[in-house]
DNA sequence: TGATTTGCAAGAGCACCGCTCTCGTTTGTT
DNA sequence: AACAAACGAGAGCGGTGCTCTTGCAAATCA
């Protein structure tokens, strides 16, 4: 049977449970994800805290919400600073964009970051839903690196002389993932794929770092480590 | 005058301090510390909930002093792993197994791991007391760069051709500290500070991400990738 | 030694939390 | 019109951090 005209209840369903998430965010930007009440964002939007169960089974269901909603939210700033670049061959432009994207996002969305990056909740377990908006950020960098080298503008990043062998095992399931995404775009060695986890890991880091306080006394001016910072990491990956 | 056998109220006092802390210090190794509860840390040691107020004034501060014995626990730990090399001149030794003593015990210590260097609590700065705890870890890291390069094992770590200047201002803090702590031991070039710093934020952003679980599907072996990545930032870093 | 001040454990209580259940009411279907 | 599903409201359970009062024991003072 035909249904293409929504019942005034799944409208207001929808509309409800988007009134909810809204609610929610807007708590997560000045609280932590562990602060959030859901007996609050019931207050915000006007219910009684039982009534929020009939949209979202447990507080965790509405966290996982918003954690897809955050990955989203961070993956697409991410994707269209990236686009901006209209110079596809700008690796170095395309590079310092997402990364200051990334900072960016994470400065102006604390709560939500910390719902991300931080420390997750003991007993939960993130769903299999979050982690295909989880990977937009790295699928971005990764995007990058790949272009970088299919140009010819990159070089095999240089491994320390005695650093021990046996890389292919340990980051093959990056190299299987990147190449279950796109046959023609694989990170086509395992130094190079090393380096990319490495430099992805770095920026996150130091964001944490620098959210989470331990930049305090070590960092002047925050703005400037970072970009000086990316600059260092896309040097030793090799594209910079 | 002369108070040197305690009252037994002193005594007394002080082995409850430490069985609550104890006890609270156990719960969390299987929990995080949002969900350290003060009622339950009271009934582990026999007491009503109203009791442990006499000893710490509030949740939080009985979280401070967590955080200031997390601190010291892992700061000892990786001292004592630096000491273990009796080389001193083996800078990629003690290198390796200083970064390795961070990991273990991050991976010993979870719930610690979490409160050091997970989201902090939203309304929570910590005080001043933690700072001196907090530093000893990258305190071994730095004095074993220092080494490297007072030694002549070292070279000034490479920076990107197009890197932006004026590094001196950002990391001056860094530089401070390190001259402030040890006249003699500076690190004399501000390369050499960006890049400790970036050592140090990669590690553990490394650690953060294989605890909070966002290396799954990138990396397979943890262990073998933490050593390939010491060795890939120690080599960055000039002294490998 | 006796009186008094102090430290402390216990309990009741407040406001909040996540969550469950029941109970009328509204909405959609047949 | 009759029935079923969805829904909001409310009460309630056990839990939380924290405050206050009460009574007792320990330390100090006279």
């Amino acid at each position: 049977m035909e249904q293409k005209a929504k019942t005034a209840r799944q409208r207001a369903r929808e509309e409800i449970t988007e009134e909810i998430l809204a609610a929610a965010r807007a708590r997560l930007t000045s609280q932590g994800p562990g602060e959030l009440s859901l007996r609050a964002v019931a207050r915000d939007v006007g219910m009684v805290s039982s009534a929020v169960y009939r949209y979202f089974a447990s507080r965790d269901e509405l966290l996982t919400a918003l954690l897809i909603e955050g990955y989203d939210s961070l993956g697409a700033s991410v994707e269209e600073a990236d686009r901006s670049v209209t110079d596809r061959a700008d690796i170095s432009g395309r590079w310092s964009v997402a990364c200051r994207a990334i900072r960016s996002w994470s400065i102006d969305h604390p709560g939500d970051y910390a719902l991300l990056y931080g420390s997750p909740v003991p007993g939960y377990a993130a769903p299999q839903d979050t982690i295909g908006p989880a990977t937009r950020v790295i699928s971005v960098l990764i995007a990058t690196v790949i272009d970088a080298h299919r140009t010819g503008a990159a070089r095999i990043p240089s491994a320390p002389p005695a650093a021990p062998h046996g890389m292919e095992s340990t980051v093959a399931a990056a190299m299987d993932f990147v190449k279950s995404r796109d046959e023609s775009a694989l990170l086509s060695d395992a130094e190079i794929a090393m380096r990319t986890i490495m430099a992805w890991t770095t920026i996150f880091g130091t964001i944490s770092f620098e959210l989470f306080g331990h930049l305090v006394g070590s960092v002047s001016d925050y703005d400037a480590y970072f970009d000086q910072m990316i600059a260092r990491v896309g040097h030793d990956l090799g594209i910079l």
